[in-house]
Parts: C-alpha cells; structure tokens; sequence
DNA sequence: AGGGCGGCTTGATCTAGATCAACCCTCGCC
DNA sequence: GGCGAGGGTTGATCTAGATCAAGCCGCCCT
C-alpha cells in the first residue's frame, strides 16, 4: 500500500467536493451548493492528500475498493483490459474528478497517473457514514455522476459509429474544452497522455491516430507545435467534422 | 403532451423507487434500504403512472428535461443521433432502470418504447424537491447512477475493442443475465427488440449481426427458436468468448 | 388471391483501418 | 561517443466488417 506518498494531516488539500463544483453547466443546481464551514471540516477530517508519480497505479481493477479519491491536480486515465491485452480505456480524469466510486466490493476499472498528479483520499467506509449525515455531499456525488453518464454515452456514439478522423477531432475539442471548463488556456492545447493512450481511448491503433494527426496538419486544421502541443486552428471546421454541423 | 396515456391517481403505480432495489449486488448496501410508509406516500404523490405503446417516443434528445421517468414494465431503447442519421443506440432499460435523470435543461438522448411499456413519471422540479426532505432516495439514484456507469464502461470495452462476435456474445450473455437478476427464466432469451436495435446498440451493422448470429447457430452455440428467441446452448463456450475466459 | 412492404438472411465486392515492417529522433547510460 | 530502448511517423499489405444487391418470408391490405 506504499504505491504513493502520503501527506497527512491534510493541512492545504483542497478537494473539489469542498469548493464549489467548477464543472457544472450554467444552470443553478441544487448539487453545486458548497459546504457550510462545519461540513467542511468533517470532511477535512477523513482524507488524506496523496502524491503520485507519473505512469503509476492508483489502483487496479479487482482490488478491492477502499477508497475513493477527488483529483485534486495532474491528470490520471482509467482503463479495463481483456485477458488478452486489448486496453480500452473509458476515461482521462482531470482536477475536480471523481475516482473509485462504486457500489461493489472492487474497483471495475484499473486507474493510473499520467503525469505528476495530486489526489485526496477518502476511506470508503467513512465517506459513506458522512453521505449519510450530509445529504448535499451525495447531491454533488450524484450531479458527477450524471455527468460523467453523458460523457460515457458520447464516447459510446464515438466509438460506435465514428470515423477515425471524427473520433481524432472529437477528443482534441474534448480536451481543449475540458481545459478551458477548468480555467486554463486552451491554446494551445496540451495533450497530457501518449499516442499509445489516445488510441485506446478512441478505439484506434497509435498508426491510425499519428496518420490522422499528420492528415488535419497537412490541411491545415491544426498545427503540432511537438507531439503534445496541439493548436486548434479552425475550430468551427473541426467543430463541424466532429459532430456534423 | 399526448404522446401517451396516462392513469391518475396511481392507485396500483409501483416504483422500484419505493420497493427495494432488486438490481443491488450482493454487498447490503445503505442506499438499497427502502423507504418507509411516509416517504412512499410522499413519493407516490407525485408519481403518475403512464403507458406506451410500441415504437412511440417518449421524449428527444434535446427536449426540455421536464420529468424523470422509471421503468416498471415492458422495454425502452435510448439512443442518440448524428445529424447524418447515424445512431447509437446507448442502452436497452428494463423494469427498475431510471430514464431522464440529467442535470441539464435538455435531455441527453432520445428514448423510445420497445414494446408496450409502463412507467412511473416524477416532475422533476417536484423529485428534486423530494430528494432534498428524503435522504434515502438520492442515495438510492446515485446506486444506480453507479451501476450505470459500469455499465457504461463495459459498453465502450465492447465498442472499442471486441470483435463482431465478442460483440454479438456479449450482448446474448447481458440480456440472459438481465431477465436472470429480474427474476425471469433466461431459457430461451427473448430479445425485444429488432436486428437494426441490436446493430445500432453493438456499433455494427444488421448485416454483421445477422451473419454472426447464424455462425453462432452453425456452431452449435446457440440455437433460434424464432427471430426473438434465442437458447443459449452451451453458456461456459459463449463466456469464454465474450471476455476471454 | 395477389401484391407490396418490412424485417431478415445471404452472397459478392469494397474499403477503412489494422497489421506488419522500416525508419527516425531523443534521451539516458555505459 | 556509441548504442539501445521507447515513442512517434510513414509505407505496404491485409482483412474484418461495411456496403451493395438480391431474395425470402410472413403479414397486412384491398
């Protein structure tokens, strides 16, 4: 269990669950309602603050499941494998997401760090006591949830029924999306992951994701300023090749 | 509005919000615990049952996300578009799944009945209402909120990675375990919907479903009572190519 | 009874993307 | 300074599944 370092106590481990959700759309949930003071240091009192370094697990798939973590800084990809090795994975979780949550005894996916990453960790058990005793904790757990449940179902139609050019231009708008949701720049955009990731998250090989990195360059929708600087340089066209219109 | 009919008051309405959720794993789980008298008069309030016949809408994506809805009886596909007609098919919600949770204005996706179907409709305005006065029923959305999201990422393994007939396996073995869990014998399955819905649902087309449906027979893995029928003959040979062993 | 339509199957052909194979570049290491 | 490994790109070829096309069957309709 020494897999990463931990700081404790947690003296400036700011969780997502404690702040106002950054994430939300415009509308005014209830879910996005921040923690009063007193909420705030009962859950201060149950995580912990975690660093991990790049390329390691955070956890495997089967383990059993005995925390739950808020990415707090950094970037982590989650991922199944079939016994054979074919690696899919379902999601690249930046600041503010949510990881390990589940209702079964172990994790259904395997998680782990991109690059330099910063997690707040909660024991699972005490997490669950505290939902029960701070009901706005499970409302913003439930608004991620449902987020996370469209985004999975954008990615199914991705997957489906898109071409690889389509996937490509979907997930470099995902990705400069998700930076600017969060407050950064998006330009250019940085691509956190290898090409090897970006393929088993479109369902790709790393051949078919470089070739189509090379054929939006040479039509001059993007310019790679190295392999993990993109710039997005017609956003409305690539826009357009991603969703249709 | 009149897309279908409606019975009120919901004298014989049952929710599987309000019974225990028959859809939990083993673990005893707090937020499988039911609800009390009150809270079930409180909930049955606002719920107003509602039938559908076959291939009618219920609602589109992109329509004001005005109720939540919960599958009591019959079948519904939801299922997304792309502006060209092409179409994912994102899940197949048997009695006990939840249909229109979002935290938008709009819905995320199209939902349509496969067969007759009834539902139990909740405002959403009003549910939300609710959910903030009974603890309990947010714990148990987010539950299935979790479920779904395994769910989910199972889907995306199979979309992006598993072949047509680890596709076609797949999707035999989830709909026996389906009609299994909800206490149905499993024996012949019965698919209730068309080769298009399963095409549209696996990322292949009606053609690839169809041959891979009687290589299956061929095979002797299966058997085709008729077009909606199926036995699974030998089901240890069908896990083992659905997830490799 | 006939005809047409919708759902399904089967066959022939085509192609997007996988696979196989070089090769390049950078970086760490002896 | 050489060299080996890992990540990325590019080219040649192959193939699973798409596409195009035909035919079958059950069913409704007049």
């Amino acid at each position: 269990m020494s897999r990463f370092s931990v700081t404790k106590p947690p003296a400036r481990c700011a969780s997502e669950l404690v702040s106002p959700c950054n994430t939300c759309e415009v509308r005014d949930f209830a879910a996005c309602a921040p923690l009063n003071p007193d909420e705030q240091r009962r859950l201060a009192s149950i995580m912990t603050s975690v660093e991990i370094a790049p390329h390691q697990p955070i956890f495997d798939e089967a383990d059993p499941a005995e925390h739950v973590y808020n990415v707090t800084g950094g970037a982590v990809k989650i991922y199944k494998l079939l016994p054979d090795g074919r690696r899919q994975i379902t999601g690249f979780l930046l600041p503010g997401d949510f990881l390990g949550l589940t209702h079964k005894e172990a994790y259904a996916y395997s998680a782990e760090a991109l690059g330099p990453t910063r997690l707040c960790r909660f024991p699972r058990r005490k997490l669950e006591n505290l939902l029960d005793e701070i009901p706005k904790l499970e409302q913003r757990l439930l608004g991620m949830a449902s987020h996370e449940l469209a985004a999975a179902q954008d990615q199914m139609m991705l997957l489906g029924r898109k071409s690889a050019k389509e996937r490509v231009v979907s997930f470099l708008l995902m990705m400069s999306n998700g930076a600017v949701r969060r407050g950064k720049l998006a330009d250019p955009v940085t691509l956190p992951m290898n090409r090897s990731d970006i393929a088993d998250y479109l369902g790709l090989t790393i051949e078919t994701v470089s070739r189509t990195f090379t054929q939006l360059r040479t039509q001059k929708l993007i310019e790679l300023l190295d392999e993990k600087q993109v710039r997005l340089l017609k956003p409305e066209a690539l826009r357009e090749i991603a969703t249709g219109f």
